[in-house]
RNA sequence: GUCCCAGUAGCUCAGCUGGAUAGAGCAACAGCCUUCUAAGCUGUGGGUCGCAGGUUCGAAUCCUGCCUGGGACACCA
């Protein structure tokens, strides 16, 4: 438990005594214990509306209540400077500060283990995300997906949940064949053959490129063998090259995946027959009108939906159906996927899925990640200047740089849109916030540096001189960071990490401008000052790298 | 027609599982550099929380209906 931690938990109990001790209510009858850090300085560090919840419990009015517990509270059990009763029946407390101090050189002890929840959960989470169609490159909502996807797995990880994150891959379908058939129409030109591209083939000029180096570097070999094993040979090729791009962008952008599923492999090992099997011998599956119907509506979706179509294939929901199989069957405890909003109308059926195969109907979350609008002097971006198509992840890459893309597309909460203004995300001003964090994090890598050369570093540390009113908002800001880490993980919010960010640099300069640090007429002050840079360092440090973006010791 | 998301300051958005006088950035206005990075800070103004009901001590938050914007509603992948 952290210090905030800590101290919460001993108002609670303190509270909780309180109120048996005043005789308002019995144990079991005590709601839990709601303390909060009002928005008000004015009202204290930690608010209570205990009163009021007990209003109902005890028959009298919240005032009186409030007054009561008041008069049954131990102030020095929970450290509490002062209480007070306001309003409808709060309760405020004001603290102690120094306590605040001690988070100092417990930051310092944690380095880049601060805002990590201490004991290991149990739960093990599986994220699925991106997941894009290895026919082409990355566009900007899976530049999204990926930037959220990735924060919200670091977050969990911290939050000690056992995070996997993987990659579907859609290797199944038709457009993989339309793919290997364009990526074998170029590697017949190259080698000077007529030969016609596929109707809604891909015409970039990656697969011509990609045409030639084959033809080059495996000559005309797959002109004499049959046109199977010719179409299987350039079905590899091209999902390899797209693959490894996929990888290549995503890795560039700082995301990582632990584990690449294929959807081939469902059809190699028979899993989607299995799974279609098993949901029919639970009773869920019926054959009309020469299909197979999977009886969804069982489980509130709108109607049936079909997993074998009376040609005899499937429809995407079976193999999708046979991946979540195997997802469960991995002994994941949650899975979540993250989907584009243009998916959102699969949620029911798939859930469904989960269902039938006999799991809680939570186990199956899905984060709908919302559009993104590109914005460039004032106005809406459609299209790549360059290609005429969708913007890329490597252009705006290219464009704006990693961290401004990884901060944006993390700083919104995901379900509402998002528009992305490159003027704003380029800048080197203060109205970017990536660049308004960062350069709080810089600036006290300026200080301890020169703290350094003018000597003025020690081991001395006395939190008792860090009480002016900035040094205070800081503190409390620190203190804050890891149930910003608790709430993000459970909330399933990255958004509240970058938010936290920004409030924190901003206590930071502040502070700066109010304060001097390095004052060699106070030298314990001046060390106690310069211990608590490092730990806003620190805990800077720490929160940027929750969702990617990186914090650089001069700007 | 059904379903999902959104609607909060001029603009872009927060608002943590119902709490006090609804917050931040930008924009506007007024200030702060012989001092550790002015890529910064301080202050002022700005609101019918889409609309109408309901639930209760208390609603931006929960419920119902409606309005507006976006998206989804295939034996397409």
């Amino acid at each position: 438990m952290n210090i905030a931690e800590k101290t919460e938990a001993k108002i609670k109990e303190e509270i909780v005594r309180a109120v048996e001790a005043a005789g308002l209510a019995s144990s079991e009858e005590i709601p839990d214990v709601v303390l909060e850090q009002p928005k008000d300085k004015q009202h204290g560090d930690y608010a209570t509306n205990m009163a009021m919840q007990m209003a109902r419990i005890a028959k009298k009015n919240p005032r009186e209540i409030a007054g009561d517990i008041v008069e049954a509270f131990d102030k020095s059990k929970a450290s509490i400077e002062e209480m007070e009763i306001a309003g409808p029946g709060f309760i405020n407390f004001r603290m102690n500060n120094t306590y605040l101090a001690e988070l100092v050189p417990s930051i310092l002890e944690e380095k880049e283990s601060y805002g990590k929840s201490g004991e290991a959960r149990r739960e093990r989470i599986q994220v699925e995300f991106v997941s894009a169609n290895p026919t082409g490159t990355l566009h900007l909502g899976h530049a999204r997906g990926a930037a959220i996807g990735d924060a919200l797995c670091n977050i969990l990880e911290a939050a000690g949940y056992d995070v996997e994150r993987e990659y579907y891959i859609n290797d199944a379908g038709n457009q993989i064949s339309k793919l290997a058939e364009s990526v074998e129409a170029r590697y017949m030109q190259a080698l000077g053959e007529e030969y016609a591209m596929p109707e809604d083939g891909y015409h970039g000029a990656d697969i011509i490129e990609l045409g030639k180096q084959l033809a080059a570097e495996e000559g005309a070999r797959w002109t004499e063998v049959s046109g199977e094993e010719r179409h299987r040979h350039f079905r590899e090729s091209g999902l390899r090259y797209a693959l490894s791009r996929i990888e290549k962008d995503l890795g560039d952008f700082r995301v990582t995946f632990d584990e690449w599923f294929s959807e081939t492999s469902l059809y190699e090992e028979n899993k989607i027959e299995a799974a279609v099997e098993e949901l029919r011998a639970r009773g869920l599956v019926y054959e009309q009108e020469g299909a197979t119907w999977f009886r969804t509506t069982e489980y509130g979706d709108d109607k049936d939906r079909v997993l074998v179509k009376n040609d005899g294939t499937y429809t995407y929901l079976a193999p999708d159906i046979a991946y979540h199989k195997n997802k469960l069957d991995r002994g994941f405890d949650t899975l979540i996927n993250i989907w584009g909003a243009d998916h959102h109308g699969y949620i029911p059926r798939m859930r469904a899925a989960v269902q039938a195969l006999g799991y809680a109907k939570e186990t199956l979350e899905v984060e709908i990640i919302q559009m993104v609008n590109l914005f460039e002097n004032g106005e809406k971006v459609k299209m790549s200047k360059r290609t005429g198509k969708a913007v890329t992840l490597r252009e705006l890459m290219d464009e704006v740089g990693v961290d401004a893309m990884r901060y944006f597309f993390a700083m919104r909460s995901s379900d509402s849109h998002l528009d992305f203004d490159m003027d704003l995300a380029r800048s080197e001003s203060n109205e970017n916030p990536v660049y308004y964090i960062q350069y709080a994090h810089a600036r006290i890598a300026t200080m301890l540096k020169q703290s350094e050369e003018k000597n003025l570093r020690s081991d001395e540390f006395d939190g008792t001189l860090l009480t002016s009113e900035k040094e205070i908002d800081l503190l409390k800001r620190l203190g804050e960071f890891p149930q910003i880490v608790e709430d993000a993980a459970v909330n399933r919010t990255p958004h509240r990490v970058t938010q936290y960010a920004f409030d924190l640099a901003s206590n930071l300069h502040s502070f700066y401008n109010a304060e001097k640090v390095l004052d060699a007429g106070h030298p314990v002050r001046t060390a106690s000052r310069i211990k608590l840079m490092e730990a806003v360092k620190q805990t800077l440090r720490n929160a940027l790298a929750l969702v990617g973006v990186e914090a650089p010791e001069k700007m």
